[in-house]
DNA sequence: GCCGTTTTCGGCCCGACTGTTTTCAGTCG
């Protein structure tokens, strides 16, 4: 059982309670023990083992003893029970916007709605409008909810297909006979969503490997089977589809299946104009011999042209400029000299700075930011102005002991919703790195919204817009604004436009990121992380700038300190 | 539910926004 299936169950647990009513400390306590185990280093299962469970922040008497049920039988009787009484597709229901617990309760015990399908028709009928507690225009926003869950119906956030496939490679590799193995499609493109995951794999056998995935328990049912391939549904609700090869054939099929469908179907017009053939099988010359293919790069290079890497394989012009030599030299993990959006227990984060500068030496970054939350973000803890100096002082203490690190002084600073920001211009001109952001008011028309940020990027002390169009995958659109108008501005002042890493936002994503490169404006990949695992997620970030076909001069956390804290100023 | 140089009960992030709005509950971040 891996550490986030455990916390999913932790999540629903409070989901279920909360909508029976439960005690609201008692829910939130389920959540964050969910939060910590889903963000935990080691397994939890090897914690068990060493009788480390009580140590982990967050559980106690009781939730030890639930993940120790969870462990030793597959499931937890509370969560299990609780399901009997509220149908899983009243949790879907709960998850709308403006639907919470108590909404979601009154659908099911007034209208007995259990699904989104019974929620639309009740919509349709008028009825929803009659309860208690809800209104015509709310019932206006649930249809707009549903609409928003069936787009994006069957896909997943990136981040959790790469777990997943990392999990069933692993256990693929034990077998012997498993010469290779690697992700395909759209995840190995590192696409934002992914719609089901793709695996190719070469063996000289391949029913065994087909049998093994079968029994993997990830797996929920298989779909289809053919003599080299299996197609399975999992737990986790994404599908998995795996093809076995022969260690001849692996290369052409792990290109083919890396796609994109429209790039693959250009490269096999471009190899048929010069009388090759490509497919599956291989690279073929007039005379169809087949060519030594060993890697990727060979076709390519067969082609007579540039490699492309798989992030950029969408047929965006990626095959247009590798054959004139014109490929951008684009951005990779290793480019990446520091983040620049981060947080600390000061605010509302878990780790302490110290711990942000151990985890950062160990990235080998030469630089970090700490910025976090200003005043007016309650919730979160955010910082008075004599706090948030405070924490400056004792920045800049710790930077005098620090060799070959800078940490920077920050700030991430709410975007009040009249336009106003959070410090006055006093304080902001203190610190290295002023980070301006949307916290509030999300619902503003496009023009106040828009006005609003380009508010923000007009004061000469805000230096990074974070996280601008405000999406959550999967749990909530952007905000309605005019993206390229407020691009044009950033290139007028100067503002450098944040990708944000995590792999629930990844914002601005890799079109408007594109755009803003074109526009001549500078972008900074950060993490934003609320705790040390976090700082991982960098990868994310990259990847969208990689598909935004972006190089390291146009991102600034690619830069040496100097040059950077030059673009600061 | 968890947590505790306030050790076994009493706290536990808070405020804005919304509404066939009217005085507050629900939702959200």
């Amino acid at each position: 059982m891996q550490n986030i299936e455990i916390a999913w169950i932790f999540t629903e647990l409070a989901d279920l309670l909360e909508i029976k009513g439960e005690d609201f400390f008692k829910v939130r306590a389920y959540r964050r023990a969910a939060q910590v185990l889903a963000n935990l280093e080691q397994p939890v299962d090897e914690l068990y083992r060493r009788r480390l469970l009580s140590k982990i922040p967050g559980v106690g008497k009781a939730i030890e003893g639930k993940i120790k049920e969870i462990l030793e039988t597959g499931q937890m009787a509370k969560h299990q029970e609780l399901l009997k009484e509220i149908p899983p597709g009243v949790l879907a229901i709960k998850q709308l916007p403006g639907i919470g617990p108590n909404r979601a309760r009154v659908l099911f015990e007034e209208l007995g709605i259990s699904n989104l399908d019974q929620l639309e028709q009740a919509v349709k009928e008028r009825r929803v409008r009659a309860l208690k507690g809800f209104s015509s225009k709310l019932e206006w926003d649930i249809l707009n909810g549903i609409e928003m869950v069936r787009n994006r119906q069957g896909r997943t956030r990136l981040s959790v297909a790469l777990e997943l496939a990392e999990d069933i490679i692993k256990f693929i590799k034990l077998l012997p006979g498993v010469q290779e193995m690697s992700v395909a499609g759209s995840t190995r493109r590192w696409r934002e969503t992914v719609g089901d995951l793709d695996l190719v794999a070469a063996a000289a056998d391949t029913e065994p490997l087909l049998t093994a995935l079968a029994s993997h328990p990830r797996v929920k049912e298989v779909i289809e089977q053919q003599s080299n391939r299996i197609r399975v549904y999992t737990w986790w609700g994404l599908s998995v589809d795996l093809q076995v090869v022969s260690p001849e054939e692996y290369i052409p099929t792990l290109h083919r299946g890396t796609g994109s469908k429209a790039h693959y179907t250009k490269l096999q017009e471009i190899a048929q104009n010069r009388g090759f053939k490509l497919n599956h099988h291989g690279l073929f010359d007039p005379a169809g011999e087949s060519l030594p293919i060993q890697q990727e790069e060979d076709i390519y290079k067969a082609l007579q042209m540039e490699y492309i890497p798989p992030e950029l394989r969408e047929d965006r012009g990626e095959v247009e400029a590798a054959l004139s030599n014109s490929l951008p030299s684009i951005i990779q993990l290793e480019d990446i000299q520091g983040d620049l959006h981060i947080h600390t227990t000061w605010s509302d984060s878990v780790m302490e700075l110290e711990d942000v500068v151990k985890r950062c030496l160990e990235k080998g970054y030469a630089y970090a930011a700490i910025t976090d939350h200003s005043r007016s973000l309650k919730i979160a803890n955010g910082l008075e102005p004599d706090r948030l100096q405070q924490q400056h002082r004792i920045i800049r203490e710790m930077n005098k002991k620090l060799k070959d690190f800078t940490l920077l002084t920050g700030v991430e600073m709410d975007i009040l919703p009249n336009g106003d920001l959070d410090y006055p211009d006093e304080i902001l001109e203190q610190m290295d790195v002023v980070i301006a952001s949307v916290h509030s008011g999300f619902k503003q028309g496009r023009k106040e919204m828009t006005a609003r940020i380009t508010r923000a990027m007009e004061n000469e002390h805000v230096d990074i817009i974070a996280h601008m169009t405000g999406r959550i995958l999967g749990r909530r659109e952007s905000y309605d604004l005019d993206v390229e108008a407020l691009i044009e501005t950033a290139a007028k002042t100067g503002t450098i436009l944040e990708i944000n890493a995590s792999p629930d936002r990844l914002d601005i994503n890799e079109v408007y990121a594109r755009m803003a490169r074109d526009a001549g404006v500078k972008i900074s990949i950060n993490t934003d992380a609320h705790d040390a695992r976090r700082l991982d997620e960098m990868p994310y970030g990259v990847a969208v700038a990689r598909r935004a076909w972006l190089e390291p001069r146009d991102v600034v956390n690619t830069f040496d300190i100097e040059s950077l804290l030059e673009v600061l100023r």
